[in-house]
DNA sequence: CAGTGGTCTAGACCACTGT
DNA sequence: CAGTGGTCTAGACCACTGA
């Protein structure tokens, strides 16, 4: 039943009925996650209004023969990437994209993500060693357990960047020095069937010691940036616990927020 | 269909059974919702099993008298939180909750959430003036425009943790001096129509300047924790921008980050 | 193989928004 | 008031896991 003065009223999107979005029944990937990429990428690329309504549920789920519980999931996916915003009553609306992709050096993200990815990692120490009392603890294992201990320098354009020193209960995983310079720590670990699930960090700075100064080819005294990490799998047990040394003057954290209704 | 011989064979929750779960129809809050802070209560007070199983869905909507994607939109929602894992052929299990509360300072939530809440917040500044060319460009407002700029001093314990500078668009909001030390600007924000949507941080770290450390009653050149701000409105304006500055010795920023697959 | 979560449907009623 | 999203139901089939 097509209505023939289908003009937009408000600010609608006069694309998005034009839109054709292909639905493929046939694939493994699921029919809202399919049409979530596809109103992603329409949005991404401008094609979406970028800052008013886009078509109610009802008439969107009619038109792709989908059910409008599966149109609700695939915008509700939207809606938790900052995306969209619905309200009651009115609509769904694109969110004006304010966020480009103002990143510099790194982020909390890639060094989560790809850790190791970055520029040139070097491992300066890798062994076992008898935890100390405070690995043991973050790690939650007995002290004087056998744990690997790995030190790494990150550079970028040749310039050290970061001196990452990390903690792992040594019977998770073997670590070969090798391949964790090219591949990356975090890699490994999936790879090794461990699936992160969260992570607790806590942020901070101080003045660099003269040790820290010479290697990280900055004065003493200087600022640097301090990351503390416990990873946990997804049973709850910690994985990894990390202190990470940044130089202030070549590295920030950036990162988003979604306020949480 | 009650089964006769329904012992756990796993490590199935001998407590859920017996859980009563009250779900009230005629609240105003969703039955998903109810279920899911009861679930959260129930893990919350080590009711339920720590590390293992909670009964697979159908049995849960069944004997609740609810149907499946009640269920599930109620687990999703706790999934989502980090404290649930779901398994497709195993179940669904409660996360080892290693998180408890290792906060200390304060955090990067509670400077979102209760900014102006923590122990005192002195009004330094409290003017509009016109945009400089950053803020300008931060504010998504013209070079000259007329904005609020807000210095604000905050102190725990009667001693300087923080120096915040904020500035937003004047005619968004009126400012009162008095106001802003008890009530703080988020809140302030929230009660003018402002619905905060997300926030695009940096973070990181620097050595004072003889003005800074004087202010903040530190050493010249003491490391500092820098952090910018910029948060957006649910239509995706720009509504503040934030330059904050803290005593590395007396603060850090610490959250938890969630892996989502 | 039986049991689990993952996906999907086709309806329904309600609460809220704006005119 | 009409139109929107918010919630809820009672089924269905599939993909994966583990014994």
């Amino acid at each position: 039943m097509a209505k023939a003065g289908d003009r937009a009223r408000t600010t609608a999107a006069p694309a998005l009925s034009s839109l054709d979005f292909a639905l493929d029944r046939g694939s493994p990937v699921p029919l809202y996650h399919q049409l979530a990429q596809q109103l992603e990428a329409a949005i991404e690329h401008g094609i979406l209004t970028p800052g008013n309504l886009l078509g109610n549920e009802v008439d969107l789920s009619v038109r792709l023969g989908l059910s409008r519980p599966t149109v609700r999931q695939a915008i509700q996916s939207l809606v938790d990437k900052g995306l969209l915003v619905r309200r009651r009553g009115v609509g769904t609306q694109v969110v004006h994209s304010q966020v480009k992709r103002p990143l510099e050096l790194s982020s909390l993200y890639d060094d989560l993500e790809a850790a190791g990815q970055g520029p040139t990692t070097e491992v300066v120490r890798n062994e076992v060693v008898a935890a100390s009392c405070d690995v043991a603890a973050a790690l939650g294992v007995a002290e004087g357990s056998e744990v690997t201990a790995l030190e790494r320098l990150r550079r970028t354009h040749g310039q050290p960047v970061a001196l990452l020193c990390n903690y792992l209960p040594s019977a998770l995983l073997d670590l070969d020095s090798a391949r964790l310079e090219s591949t990356g720590l975090y890699r490994m670990m999936r790879s090794a069937g461990i699936t992160l699930h969260s992570a607790r960090q806590t942020v901070g700075a101080r003045a660099a010691t003269a040790e820290e100064a010479a290697r990280l080819d900055e004065q003493e005294g200087a600022a640097l940036l301090t990351m503390q990490r416990t990873a946990y799998d997804d049973t709850g047990r910690p994985v990894e616990y990390a202190t990470h040394i940044y130089r202030a003057s070549r590295y920030t954290f950036d990162f988003q927020l979604l306020v949480r209704p």
